[in-house]
DNA sequence: AATGAATGAGACTTCATTCAT
DNA sequence: AATGAATGAAGTCTCATTCAT
């Protein structure tokens, strides 16, 4: 029995256009992507485009959308073990930001540069949740005899400290510094926090 | 001796063209700052400004100097006693950094969300600079026991992930947290990460 | 004998697709009427429309046809009895008139207002014709004694003047007149005009 | 002391747009009266076209205002003697129609086949507006002694009945009808319905 | 025959920059 | 020096029509 072709050829154009978007935006810059020009590199003609997304925000949208499942399905990857310590889940949470942001030549950078342009809220709600669920999980598995409190804000402020200065670091040209020590103090910033008590109010 | 008033004159115009311009992003946004929006606020034709900036992007880079060196000067004028313990710097610079990104009705708000198509880094360097050498100072004079490796690189991290979580928490419409938790948050991480010793690379 | 299925069927969509056109235009006004929507509303494809009517204007120019005819069946189904007088006569047509602009929700009246851009000869022509006739028989019939010079000319006068004083009535969001009192008028312009005797030239 | 050339050069501007508008709905119709056509016909970019008109919709209703205020004028000028029989009055207003309905290589003509897609209300008051005032002055003046009921409605029913009965005429290639003819026939009809008495409602 | 995805010309509008006055 | 009118490339989006399946 065959596939249903429409759905098949639809999903694939949607595809082509959200990919074409993603080169546009990697090649040209979030400033630089137009809808002829994401049409061109698609293949397409614009008026396709258009039948597809009602707008170029939602092209951009379906993009972020994507991103976001991306990145949900790499957090579920991570690696946790039974004898994986805290430091162990932090290194591997910092070292996949940066992957993320270094893969897809740069396109994840450049969202993530232009965010308060861009419907963020989905991506970096997504992000902060999924860290959350990540932290409780290993916190309640391995750490029932030190609750950590608040960590909704611990997380919020670890994951977009974390992010930024992941895009700072990696949109300098010649930049002073070394992934590597940035990546170790990130780490370190990390856990030191999340060993911190809470100070009284 | 007479004062020369060409340069007078091109002095204050520069000012009040810079002044518009920070006055147009606070009142319209960055991206719906225009020359002739500027010029319009600063009571000045748009050739008038073509004559003392060669395009909109020296504007605005001269804005973001005078910012640079506007929180320099703050910066400097941060309270340090004998009697401060590094509590008291940390949560000083902090509060530093909310008062700034509140201040000018959120200029240096939106500057920073838009950091990546301004040329910022004469800014983020002079950031880093300044705290850097507070830093040195701080602890030249009374952790000279404690030195700090890696000094640069925890100022980098530090101060990015610093700017950031705030510029995220206060660009939220109805944030899910309160400023003052994050900004004890804040506070403990960087106070934990200072106080932590570089681990052996 | 088989009736001939195909022209069956295809006589069955022309009148879908006239239809739908119809609808639209109702719905969203003749400016937003588009091919698209007309195939969408006959839960035909695009292509489909264009196997039977060569282009958007033809399938206009037949509604437009369609509503020639039905005008003229509901003409010649206007009462004219031998006790009928010239004031029932042409009460009756002015009636009949509003009648059509507010029949099929304002389908006419739409077209009416548009007729420059739509082949209307054939309407108009149709309802001259269709007036001028029944004023022929009724004045041959009724007032052999007043033979109505340039017969023409004041029907083709009449029925114009009629048709967008309606329309232009009818089109008023919040007319300043009542409809009633339009309505008298134009029956005493009409009868008032029909009862002249040409002035000579 | 010269003369605020701005302003010149800006009525200038405004008034070479208005005229371009005008030329480019006689050529090509209004349908086909895009905004670079008119730019190109003015000889003028599309952003000079911008920097007096907000719109495309903006520059129509510039020109309707000119078309108003022209016909106003034109009417103040209509000849009224002391002598002047009520047939004076309707032969030099139907007159002044066709005049007006031909004159300018048929821009009015377009612009009154368009009426329903035009800020015609504008246009169409005032001219309802002038007869209503020229009408009233003539009753008053000469006819005390008849004094016209529903004189409003009259109007409104005459001058739409006028106009469009005219403007059909105009537009047809080979029109059936010799203008004068129609010309007669309107104002005798116009002339027995002002001089017919209300029917009691 | 039917489908509907694809096309692409063309519409409106914005804004950094220039240049005649 | 100052002015601000003029420029025009570039951007987003629509829709009648075609054509491969």
């Amino acid at each position: 029995m065959r596939k249903t072709p429409k759905q098949e050829r639809s999903r694939q154009m949607i595809d082509t256009l959200i990919d074409a978007t993603a080169r546009c935006i990697i090649e040209k810059g979030l400033d630089f992507t137009t809808t002829s020009r994401i049409a061109e590199l698609a293949n397409v003609s614009v008026g396709s485009l258009y039948q597809y997304f009602s707008s170029k925000e939602a092209l951009i949208e379906a993009l972020m959308n994507n991103m976001a499942s991306d990145i949900g399905k790499g957090l579920q990857r991570l690696p946790i073990s039974e004898t994986s310590t805290l430091r162990d889940l932090v290194t591997g949470a910092i070292h996949y930001g940066f992957t993320m942001l270094n893969s897809r030549n740069g396109l994840y950078l450049e969202l993530a540069r232009n965010w308060h342009r861009l419907p963020t809220d989905k991506v970096a709600n997504a992000l902060q949740q999924h860290f959350l669920e990540l932290s409780r999980i290993y916190f309640l598995k391995y750490y029932r005899e030190y609750p950590i409190e608040n960590l909704e804000v611990r997380i919020f402020i670890i994951v977009n400290s974390t992010i930024f200065t992941m895009v700072r670091l990696i949109s300098q040209e010649n930049s002073m510094w070394r992934e590597e020590d940035v990546e170790n103090g990130l780490i370190e910033m990390i856990l030191a926090y999340l060993q911190t008590k809470t100070t009284a109010a």
